[in-house]
Formats: structure tokens, C-alpha cells, sequence
DNA sequence: GATGAATGAGCCTTCATTCAT
DNA sequence: AATGAATGAAGGCTCATTCAT
């Protein structure tokens, strides 16, 4: 339980000041314990971040949008998926920065984003496969590239965003959505054009 | 002359290390000199780390590449402009992690990225601008959204797979030259097939 | 109790070299402990400083004094009043040096310093105020001023000599003590004579 | 000449910052030189301190005042070398505090100090003396403890609220020269009170 | 006369970590 | 389970001073 504190105390200093700016003396502080506490419950500072981030992931958010895709049309789906992906990150905007700076910097957790991201574009590397499957993709596509691709963009676009203006972000979030990811599928259907009916609700769902 | 020196050997930490994690000592004794001497050319860490930024960009790569474009298939010249991108980022690897991570995590660096970022954006959108007036893109494009799409992708490139081993990051750079990009931009040509003599010149300048 | 002794070596620095002259490292050293300890228990250097000036104070001995007046001749009042003034100032002159040095130069501490030098006039120049009622002194003499005017030659006296020889300093002292202070009091009486045996008084106590 | 502008800069730099507050960096910049020059002219920092200091004194102010004295009554003469002195102290004050803290601190100038109080004290020790052999002070008053209380008196005023502001400096000089000064004279004069015309006389001159 | 380069020593402060209780 | 005391190492920075030119 006092572990439990700690690692949520832990994870808010962390999110709100990074690895380095974050003490041990301000967590501590920030949990009502003494530093030698932390010390009690945890081997080091690397230990207890790597408590700290074996909690929050994409995934189950993913696998959730896809398991409860039925027989929508991928336009939507996709839409979906990376709609959420894009709230996901920019609900958890200094959460997710302190997961990008510390994942770039750290080796060890380096291979664990690169975990994340192969998990999570295996996900949906499957489901357009089933759309390619199905005859809505182009079979001659190469489904990871093309998963890659979207999770790529949408991540690139918080990355550049994430951190700018409750309306700038909105403006460029409406526009990836709405334009950016059609567009970039528009090549891919086996018949060309998207269909009207699917542009229509994008207008609702959005 | 020390000047240039002691920017070089900063680099050169910065890159290694991080911002927090370079200290000055450390770069004083990698250029062969006093602490004090640092700050004799510098007012401070932050001073000399914003002179250690201001020498690397895509900037002028990317004018250069649309430049010598002439009347190149834009299929051929985005390729080699997401191809320059990310040969410079992988050849300057530790550099760029070192610009990410500083980037995202002070402020005033945020501004300066999304400044560069925006300054690339405009150049590239400018291009495809061209191409559609010159009827070989679509008219209904957004010039921005395709531009920011592709440097958005090139970049989640890197950013995941930067640091992967050399055969890796090969496979990676090759799939995404040669199927993702030209997949992306499939649906964006009026007319719509790449034509075979473009595929053909991917083996030369790949 | 390390809070004391740390409290007591960093007097013992601070009179000996100044708040800019005594370093923590000096501090410490002289306390037997290590820098980062002091940091335990002290803010920083300022609150340090702070504590140990908590300590020193004129005021206590000035309200001990007029408390044991009862109806003594003022003459013998104030005599003792200044004597004890003088007295507590010499025998810790270094630090009344430092706590002059650092009260002129941190605004402040300046304002600290004005408030104990008005709280103690405000204490004598009651007791004079009730030698007025009395009938002692003059009633039309401003007892405020006259308190301060006391209390100022007091401190120059101690400012200019403070630090002089043994013999130099015993010799003004006697003399301020038993010629000017009688002589600046000499205007007040009503009775304009000190009573002789006033006077003969001061061979008993000085 | 060079030299001429270095001291003057000193001087400003001193009297605003104090001895440790204002670096040699401080000094040339202020002068529009470089560090080195300023060794090239003075041994070091405290020869160039020293060659500061020799240039302020009231010595000459005060012979001023008495020489000009005349017949004047000395209540009138006293009065005007004390406010002399105030305004002298107030209108430099920075550099007053200055010399007050450096004078305390450095042993040799501690020395310097007590030599410019002695000079002053004399001086108007004889002037006192004058005054009993013309029999309007008490001939049994001894002279130089009299000036020695009158120059302490203005001393501590100013040393206690030199600082303060413009309106409560300027009442605490007026109750002090109107009131505190003609009460610690008043015991003085052979005929005891202070004739009606010098006490108006103020109200002309303050 | 004047400068720019260079330094060694020192300062205040922070931090992760340990240990006896 | 919990704490207070204690530390070694390091970090950014400033300063008086020297010296070759």
C-alpha cells in the first residue's frame, strides 16, 4: 500500500519534472515519507522508475478499438484507432513527453518503447490484413509498412504538437484525422475512392 | 578558434550524454582545458548549448535537394528529400537523440523545434503546391497535411528505429523509401499509378 | 543538538570572517561535519545566518535592567543601563562587528536592525517618560530623543573604540560613563545638581 | 589619467557594491577596460582599494564651519557643524556605508578610520575649549568627551537611519538637531538656558 | 599602454545513497 | 515499517590574478 503511494507519488513528480528533475527528496516529500523510506521499498531511483512505468501502454486501448471493430469499414476504424491514440497521448501529454525523453535516453528502456511500438503495429498490422483479406486493401500492399505508417504519423504529430495551444492542437488533430489519414489510405483501397457514406461519418463520430 | 574547440567538444558531450548529463567539466576536459576558460568564451551552460544548436539542420539540406529538383518526377525528389532526412539523422544519431530529448523538455528548445519543423513544413508544402498547379498532384490536396504527413513519418522512422542495429535500420529505410512513401503518395497523383520507369529509377538511387 | 553546535561553530565563523568571509566548507569544518549536513539542517547559508543572529540580542539585558531599577536615581539607572550595554558589546565585539557589517549591507537584515534599535529606545524612553511623571527630569524634554541620544553615543562610543587596546578602551569607557553621560544628563534634572552622592555611587558599581 | 578614470570607477563601484560585491571584472567594465589593465595600474584589488579611500573625509568641511564661526554662538556654530556632517553623510551615503563597513572589517583601515575620528574630535575639542575660556561653557566640562558625544550623537543618527526614507530621515534630523542637540548642551552653559534668539535662529537656518 | 587567453581555487548547493536505531 | 543523521561526489559558477603579445 505505502508502495503503492509511492509509486503514484513517483509517477506524478516523474511525469511533472523527468528522470533527472524529479529527487528522490521530492518524491518522497510528495508521498508524506522519509527519503530513506523510498529506500526501504525500493533497491534505487532506476528500480523505482521502472515500477513507475509498468503501468501505462496503448495496447489494451488498441486491442479494444479492434475487438470491437465488427464489420465497420477500416476508414472508420483506422479513424478510430488513431483518434484515440492521439487523445490517449495528449490527455497524458507529460506523462507521455517523460516516457519519450526517458525512452530515448535510457537503453534498457529503449528496447522496451521499441516492444511497445512492434506490439502495437503487429496489432494492426493483422487487422489490415484482414481488410486486405476481406478485398478492401490492395492485396500488393505491405500491411506492417502501412501500419507503421499511421502509428508513425500520429505519433510524429503529437510529438511536434502535443505541447502547443488547446486550439492549435485541435486544428491540427482535425486536419490529420479528417485529411491526412484518408489521404494516405485513399491509395490503398482496392476500389479507389472512399465512399461517400464513410466521409459522412467521420462528421459524427469526430 | 579555442572557441570553435570547445563548441566542437560540446557537441560531442552534449551528444553522448544529454544536456544535464554533459556537465562542464566534462567538456572542458575533452577540449583540453580549464573549467573557467568555458565560461571565459560562454555566459553559461545554456548559452553554450545554444550555440552548439545552432549548427545543425535539415534546413539547408532540404532547399538544396528541392532546388536542384528541376522538372525531376516529384516521385523521385520526395524520395530523395525523406532519403537525405533520414541519412542525416542516422549519421548524426546521437546528436539528434540529444536534440529530441532537449527539445522536448525545455520550453524555450520546444518553441525553436517547432519553429524548424514549421520552416521545413512550408518548404516542402511549397513544392507540392508547384506539382499540383503542374497537374501531376491532385487539386483537392492539402498541400500542409501531405508535407507534414511524409517529414512525420520519416521521422517516427528514426525516432523508433534510429538506433536499431545497421542491418535493421536498413530494412526499415529501404521498406519505407520504396513501398511506404510511394503507397502514401498512390492516392495523391491525378493520374493514378506510379509509372514503371519511376519504380525503375528507386533501384538506381536508392 | 547538532542543530546547536552547527548553530554555535557558524557564529564563531561568522564573527571571526563575515557573512561573505566564512564559508559553509569553514562552517562545517569547524563543526567536525560535512558540508552536505548543514545543507540537513539549514535551508541554506542565509537561513543559517539567520538562526544564529536569533540569539544576540541587547533587548533582554535592557529589560532585565529597568526591571530591577525600582526607584534607584535614573542617574544610577542609566549609568547601568550603558555600562551594560557597553559591556555586552565588548565582550562579544566580533560578533557586534559582523552583526554592524552585515545589517549595513543586507537591506534586510537593515530593517531587523532598525526594528531592535527601536524596540530598545522604545523601552528607555518609557523609563525616562516615568522619570518625567516622577518630577526627576524636565517634563518638557522629549523622552524619545533623549533615549536615542543615550543609546547612540553608547554605540559610537563602542563603534569607534570597540576594538582598540584594553587600556585605551577602559580608558573611554570610565570617561563616557562618568563625564558625558552625567553631563548630557545634566540639562534634564529639574534639580539641576547631581546629588553627590550619586556620583559617589559610581566609584561602588563601575 | 587612465589611472584617474579607473579610481573614479572603483570609487562607484565600491560604494554601490562594497569591497567584496564588486569584482575586478566589475571595476573595468565600469571604466571601459579590461580586467588586466587594472593590474597593470594597481598592485591588486586592495592597493586599488586603498588608493580609493584616499579622497573623502569631513575633516575639511569641519575647519570650514569653524573657521567661518566667528562670534557666532556656539549653540548656532554646533548646530551647523552637525548638520553639516548629517548632510555630508546622507548625500554619500552609499559610499559613507561603504567606508563604515570596510573600515570595521579591514583591520588597517580600521586604524585609518580612528585617526579621521581623532583629527575631528580634536578639532572641535579645541573649539569647545575656546568657548569655556570665553566662559559661555562650563569651564569643569571636559572638552574632548563633549566633542567626542556630539560627533557619536550625529554618528549613530545617521548610521541608524541614513538608510531610511527621505521623510523619516528628514524628521529624525530635525528632532535631533532642534531637540537632542541643544538638550545635551543645555547642562553646558554656564548661564544655564539657551537664549531665546539662537533657539529662533534655528528656525532659519534648519 | 593595452589586450585576450588562461587558470586554480573556491563557493553554494543538490543528490543518491547508507546506516544505526 | 520507518526515521533522522550523515556523507562523498559532483555540478554550475565566480573571482583575483598572471602572462605572452
Amino acid at each position: 500500500m505505502r508502495r503503492q503511494q509511492l509509486i503514484d507519488a513517483a509517477l506524478r513528480q516523474f511525469a511533472e519534472k523527468g528522470y533527472d528533475g524529479a529527487s528522490i527528496r521530492d518524491i518522497a516529500r510528495a508521498a508524506g515519507v522519509t527519503e530513506a523510506l523510498v529506500y526501504h521499498y525500493f533497491r534505487n531511483k532506476e528500480h523505482l522508475f521502472e515500477e513507475v512505468i509498468k503501468a501505462r501502454s496503448f495496447a489494451p486501448i488498441l486491442r479494444r478499438v479492434l475487438d470491437e471493430a465488427g464489420d465497420a469499414h477500416p476508414a472508420e476504424v483506422l479513424h478510430k484507432v488513431l483518434q484515440e491514440f492521439l487523445d490517449m497521448m495528449r490527455h497524458n501529454a507529460s506523462m507521455a513527453r517523460m516516457f519519450i525523453i526517458e525512452f530515448m535516453r535510457n537503453p534498457v528502456c529503449a528496447r522496451y518503447f521499441r516492444a511497445m511500438v512492434e506490439d502495437n503495429t503487429a496489432n494492426l498490422t493483422r487487422y489490415i490484413q484482414e481488410q486486405q483479406h476481406r478485398g478492401v486493401f490492395r492485396a500488393d500492399a505491405d500491411a506492417e509498412a502501412v501500419a507503421g505508417m499511421l502509428l508513425g504519423m500520429a505519433f510524429s504529430l503529437f510529438f511536434a504538437w502535443g505541447q502547443a495551444s488547446e486550439r492549435e492542437w485541435q486544428q491540427r488533430r482535425e486536419k490529420f484525422l479528417k485529411h491526412s489519414v484518408p489521404m494516405a489510405l485513399r491509395g490503398l483501397y482496392v476500389e479507389l475512392c472512399v465512399p461517400s457514406e464513410i466521409e459522412q461519418s467521420f462528421n459524427k463520430s469526430g
